[in-house]
RNA sequence: GCCGUUGUAGCUCAGUGGUAGAGCACUUCCUUGGUAAGGAAGAGGUCUGGGGUUCAAUUCCCCAUAACGGCUCCA
């Protein structure tokens, strides 16, 4: 007899041999039905593999992200097997479960065989047949060398890859009606569980990741134990769409694209503008307040700046090529620090000038390729909250901290909760290619970084390879409403560029020394900050953002001139007002308006006009009463001022 | 850049081998209406661009281009 240990801390006597399954039997049939796999000390087994020791168990069912994601990997296998009855001969990759998007993929071979999106309803239908079959997802453990005179027999080149990074003894194949796989497992018990079934895309993905293999055919799916849960999901992706926010760019008028402008090229309309311009005010306030200066540089410069700076050669991929002038080559700048490094070293520096900070929302333009744009949050033209930090090694944590403090001053303005500081680090594999061949300014300055970091008590996760090319930074990642994930500003500390600009400041001992510098950017780009924020706020802007603050609805054309004059009296107050003066009903006038997001609707009739009022309606909240005109005034105007988020 | 899908009115989308349709938006008129769509009439399209097949192409084929879903790459 063993010893099991359930969650509750009840401990349970079995045979040796038990499975979780019997176990869950034991307790009631009801649950035995849900469970999908089971956590044993700590480590996700097949709910039906014997329990031959004492163990801590937890039985996994669709309530436990383990149980979902097995769940997912086993939808997977059920589509291989569908894939492999209507493309017989195909070879398969890996099929994981994928947590974010929900669901799962499978990447195969297809030989000269293309997929369509027919094909997916067919293999819908031939997963239902499989699913209903209720087959055992079978576990069972092979020598290495079995395994491969198994799959070099059949010719399969991507599971012996697989194979050759895999130790005796800890191979596994798993089984389910006619399909044999090569699979650490672990499996949901039987395939009658997967009942509501969508497979929703197929893509080209590179054979391990990498661009000069060969591409496979990748399809993914989602699944779920009931067609209520896969409808919810499918409701949930609808309402996502809904917050897009190249849906909502184009409905709220903030920003266009244009064939003849170009791809990545967008162009921003009036009421994108004024959310410029607001953030632009932040920034400003911001900056001044923590000490910075404000510089303008130009848009182009030439070559030997960049190749002074390194951009030339390790970012030219990155760059628009070159345009000739006067027998020189000229270049769109794609970052703005060698600008400012030109500033810095415009007139010598004492230790006394330092730290000094300079800012600029500087417009800057990369080549991404083609695949890589996507509405505003991959572009080609940016406008980027910059600013150099040019200082003392001394003054560097201080600086950095200060810097740190701003973001999460952002962070609260924008009610912005979910945010990881990911320190990227340098790829000592690629020293002198992307990065600069500097083995131990590297590891000097990340280790000065991390400090930093730990200093500070910032929350952070490191990465390798992800560094600029110029020194290690931090990538602030940040999650939109959708669960979209992606880098919103990055901090970096840069160790090569003071040097190779020759930058120095006389230091207290009257020598000459190289300043560090920090690149930094908490509110990233006006392109993906706004795209991230049209999401984040599903277009309800807070009121000191909102393109349209308050617009007055005259009940009827009667009342034209006095909402005129409510107008002018917001406008005087620096209140971003209209009137509605369409020949419409109110109702039509209030419909509008709501689905243009605008935050105030003042309402205004004949029983307002007498008592020098406005009828309230906030913006998804409906008729909130009447108020004097000066007293509204008083309260947008406050709400403006704080920045508040509602 | 690579794989796949798509491109029809300002927007959202039907549709057809015989040179096009709806709803909303727009214009004019009627209506002056109290908290999420009042009514009528009208105007609006080189069916993304180029080439091919055909008596005839928006429709079929090829190329280009852009967007979208992924891969790779990045703020």
């Amino acid at each position: 007899m063993i010893n099991i240990t359930l969650p509750d801390g009840a401990v349970r006597q079995y045979e040796s041999g038990v499975t979780a399954l019997d176990i869950a039997k034991s307790i009631s049939e009801g649950l035995a039905r849900k469970v999908l796999a089971a956590q044993v000390n700590g480590e996700v087994w097949d709910a039906s593999r014997p329990i031959q020791q004492d163990a801590q168990l937890k039985l996994l069912t669709w309530n436990d992200t383990d149980g979902q994601m097995t769940f997912w990997h086993s939808s997977a296998h059920l589509m291989a097997e569908a894939v492999e009855s209507v493309f017989p001969g195909v070879k398969f990759w890996v099929g994981p479960a994928l947590e974010s998007p929900k669901g799962f993929y499978y990447d195969m071979d297809l030989g000269d065989r293309k997929m369509t999106e027919e094909d997916l309803a067919t293999l819908e239908k031939k997963m239902h047949e499989l699913s209903k079959q209720g087959n055992a997802y079978v576990r069972k453990e092979m020598p290495k060398q079995e395994a491969l005179n198994y799959f070099s027999g059949k010719g399969d080149e991507y599971k012996l890859d697989l194979l050759a990074n895999l130790a005796d003894g800890e191979i596994t194949f798993y089984s389910q009606g006619n399909f044999t796989d090569l699979c650490r497992g672990p499996h949901i018990p039987h395939t009658g569980l997967i009942k509501a079934i969508k497979l929703t895309s197929i893509a080209g993905a590179y054979w391990k990741g990498d661009e000069k293999n060969k591409q496979l055919t990748r399809v993914y799916g989602v699944s779920f134990p009931s067609q209520k849960e896969l409808d919810e999901h499918l409701t949930m992706l609808e309402e996502a769409k809904k917050r897009d926010h190249r849906k909502l760019g184009k409905e709220l008028g903030i920003f266009t694209m244009d064939d003849d402008v170009g791809p990545g090229l967008p162009l921003w309309l009036p009421n994108g503008t004024v959310i410029i311009e607001e953030l632009e005010k932040l920034a400003k306030e911001t900056e001044l307040a923590a000490g910075y200066k404000r510089v303008v540089t130009p848009h182009i410069a030439k070559e030997s700046m960049y190749l002074t700076s390194g951009h030339l050669p390790y970012y030219a991929d990155s760059m628009f090529p070159a345009m000739e002038m006067d027998g020189e080559k000229y270049y769109l700048k794609a970052m703005n620090c060698p600008h400012h490094h030109k500033i810095f070293d415009a007139e010598p520096k004492s230790y006394k000038d330092l730290p000094l900070r300079l800012a600029e929302y500087g417009t800057c333009y990369r080549y991404e390729q083609s695949g890589e744009l996507f509405g505003l949050m991959r572009v080609r033209c940016l406008h980027m909250n910059d600013a150099h930090i040019y200082c003392t090694k001394e003054q560097f944590a201080q600086e950095f901290k200060a810097v740190n403090e701003m973001y999460l001053k952002y962070f609260k303005i924008f009610g912005i909760e979910k945010y990881v500081m990911r320190l990227s680090l340098h790829d000592p594999a690629k020293l002198g290619q992307k990065y600069i061949n500097e083995p131990e300014l590297w590891l000097e300055t990340e280790e000065l970084v991390r400090q930093v970091l730990i200093d500070t008590k910032v929350p952070f996760v490191e990465v390798k390879g992800e560094g600029a090319f110029y020194g290690p930074k931090i990538d602030v990642q940040i999650w939109s409403a959708i669960g979209r994930e992606f880098t919103l500003a990055t901090n970096q500390v840069d160790f090569a560029q003071g040097r190779r600009f020759k930058l120095s400041f006389t230091n207290q001992q009257n020598q000459p020394e190289v300043p560090l510098i920090i690149h930094r950017a908490p509110l990233g780009t006006h392109e993906r900050f706004i795209g991230f924020l049209l999401e984040h706020y599903a277009g309800r802007f807070p009121l000191w953002l909102a393109p349209v603050q308050v617009k007055v609805l005259p009940i009827s054309d009667k009342f034209l001139p006095y909402a005129r004059e409510v107008e002018t009296r917001l406008k005087q107050a620096d209140i971003r007002a209209e009137v509605d003066d369409r020949n419409e009903k109110i109702g039509k006038k209030i419909r509008d308006t709501e689905l243009m997001r605008v935050p105030y609707m003042l309402v205004v009739g004949e029983k307002e006009m007498n008592e020098q009022q406005v009828a309230v309606r906030r913006q998804g909240k409906g008729d909130a009463g009447a108020l004097a005109v000066d007293d509204f005034i008083r309260a947008a105007v406050l709400e403006i001022k704080e920045r508040k988020s509602e």
